[in-house]
DNA sequence: CGATAAGCGAGACGGTACGTCAAGTCTTATA
DNA sequence: TATAAGACTTGACGTACCGTCTCGCTTATCG
């Protein structure tokens, strides 16, 4: 029952607008981005590659920002969660399958997108919501699992983390300084789970010696 | 003799440059980033408010990447790096003192320059030798210190781990999303260094065990 | 069935161009002419007097030349040609009419807008045929009646002629150093029409001779 | 009594002048002219073509203007006046001799140089005294020693004349609309001293009678 | 079924900033 | 003190997009 829509859509008078337009322009959208970056990405361009023009795109995008964000939003589309007991292999499946999509993405276009939304905060939530936190979102909920499991510390800084593991989307997708494979994702889970020390309490102790000592020296020089 | 000349600069012959006009129009850079952002970043208000003029700026720096990357890299400066015969304590005071500089930066900069910069490989490389660099190297080298000394795994994956150390630096200027405090640094190190899993051994097991089924499952479907 | 359509227009599809702008800016272009000359003629100030901008006079007169050019063209308009039977009265009338038209012209366009058409051979065309031609024209046509009515000599070189005539339109109107008044005129047609000698046949005769004596001479000292 | 002043040149103390440079700033100048024209001229070309710098010629030439018209008037040189006594010769002689002087001219020269000079009435004054006049006082001393001589009518509108022979040097020069050979140059003179009408008298009579039918008509009409 | 309302292609429009050019002036070091 | 070199201020240039507007036309739904 669409009962629902009684009250809901403002009645749809005029002539409706015809969805392939939105679809060929999201398309055109990334082809431009692609082709010329995020810089020299021109509207009008957009426009005339999907075979229409400026006022039809503003009609459905506000700004150039929200047209460019929904054209790669639709490009992430929605990407799987993967669910087994095993919280290596979850880390490892999400972190692969959204790097993977980031990569895929035109180089410079999340910084500047990014900094075009810097003074709307609507906007920049949208950035947020729809570029930032999906794998972010993903990557949390695993992590909850395997803390309610046991399997990580319960004190754990879910923040922290999230940009410890998350760099490997968002970081390199921005810088492009490093190539990201899985068997890299691999140890990078592997680094984040057991550390990178070889005998941590030994260097907490050392460390608690050394401020000891500072602290010490210090008095000596006050008194 | 003006054996001087060995080392022979080019001979500064005509009237010479006003270094003062350099000077002003850096920090009128930086000021004019604070205040209009990066977008609405406007050369001739730079110009104005130096005191000077457009020709005149784009005799110092070629274009306007030019003169925000100088501006920002001249505000970095030359950061201390700390050697201590501590890991803990270098690791935490590289990260505090590049994540202070950082955050100090105007927000929507760094994504954008970045972004300009995209298309041109050299000043690609300019950006990422002052703005990208100096924090990583400062890593890097407490890092492999830190490996000689036979605190850290020999085997360790440096790229990885800078990205993991430095998101805190570079990749929360760039999103903002979290704040950076000094005891925020000290536990992300903490997790680096011993990991977050409560017991690593166990989960790989668990994954190991989960592998050997999946393919024994496999071999039953397709047999 | 179009067949109405065949001799059609182009179709002005889009949006219509406001004419009034047309007029607004031809008439600050003069303006902005006569209050500043041709040198120190900025577009800039032509489009903030007409209540426009540069690209969209940009977008009717492709340079700043045929802009000009039009304006002053346009302030020509279509002088009238007299054409009664009497050959005085009609040279008087053509010259005196396109006299007081470019007397009314800004002083210094004229040579520096021909200047500036001269290696544009499109340009130049257009100038001749807007600013230089039409009193020609009008006087030639007035001479080619008065020598068909057999009033002139009908071995008559037109163009040498028009120039003599002309000189008192185009050339006064450049070097500004003689007035052009009626009375004037009048003293031209009749300096034109029967000619400045006293005696005009002895004057050739004593050439002649000359001429002869001259041969003589050079005989004499070659042999 | 300046007397002491007769010797007195204003002490020639320091650096004396290279005039080596004034020629070879003029002789750039002229060449610069001919193969840019004037707009396009630009004075950075002829400071580097002749071996110096702008502050060098600005210290001989207030403007670029001065410069120009110094430049193209040591190129007409002093041009020698004919005097014998055959009015017809003499005239012809004149106007050959300048006709080719201007039209060896770069083209677009005059035209714009006058315009630039339209707002400085010192600089129009040496404008006109240097490439104006020339000819025509040749010519004016020429028509004067004719009229002396009884050769041409003594009511002569010298100046009048002068626009109608002189249309073949300046106005040509100007408007390149025309060749000007010999053979034209004595057409010319031709036109001017016998005139170009078949019955001149008739005309005059022609025309008289129709401005009184004229004149009576516009009585009728009043009455 | 014809009025109404919106969608649409086209392109004009007022803006803003761009990066460039040349003018004419100044400030050095050198001759 | 003139010169060579080149930095400097000034101001206009012509271009490129922006985001909005005004048309004439098409395509729906509603009265």
């Amino acid at each position: 029952m669409q009962g629902a829509s009684e009250s809901a859509r403002p009645a749809p008078v005029g002539r409706p607008r015809n969805s392939q337009i939105d679809e060929a322009v999201l398309c055109a959208t990334i082809e431009v981005l692609e082709e010329t970056g995020y810089h020299r990405f021109a509207l009008e361009q957009v426009a005339r590659r999907a075979g229409t023009t400026k006022p039809t795109i503003y009609r459905r995008w506000p700004t150039r920002q929200h047209l460019v964000l929904a054209a790669l939003a639709g490009r992430l589309g929605q990407l799987p969660v993967p669910d087994t007991s095993c919280t290596i292999c979850d880390l490892a499946e999400c972190l692969s399958v959204f790097a993977a999509a980031f990569q895929r993405l035109p180089p410079d276009v999340l910084g500047s997108l990014l900094s075009d939304c810097a003074d709307n905060p609507d906007l920049r939530a949208e950035f947020m919501n729809s570029l930032f936190d999906p794998p972010r979102r993903a990557v949390e909920q695993t992590l909850l699992r395997a803390i309610r499991r046991g399997d990580l510390r319960s004190d754990l800084d879910l923040d922290l983390t999230l940009d410890q593991l998350g760099s490997l989307v968002h970081y390199r997708a921005l810088f492009r300084h490093a190539q990201t494979t899985d068997a890299e994702i691999e140890r990078a889970v592997e680094n984040m789970l057991c550390g990178i020390a070889t005998d941590y309490p030994a260097l907490v102790e050392h460390n608690r010696r050394l401020s000891a000592e500072a602290q010490a020296h210090a008095h000596h020089i006050d008194g």
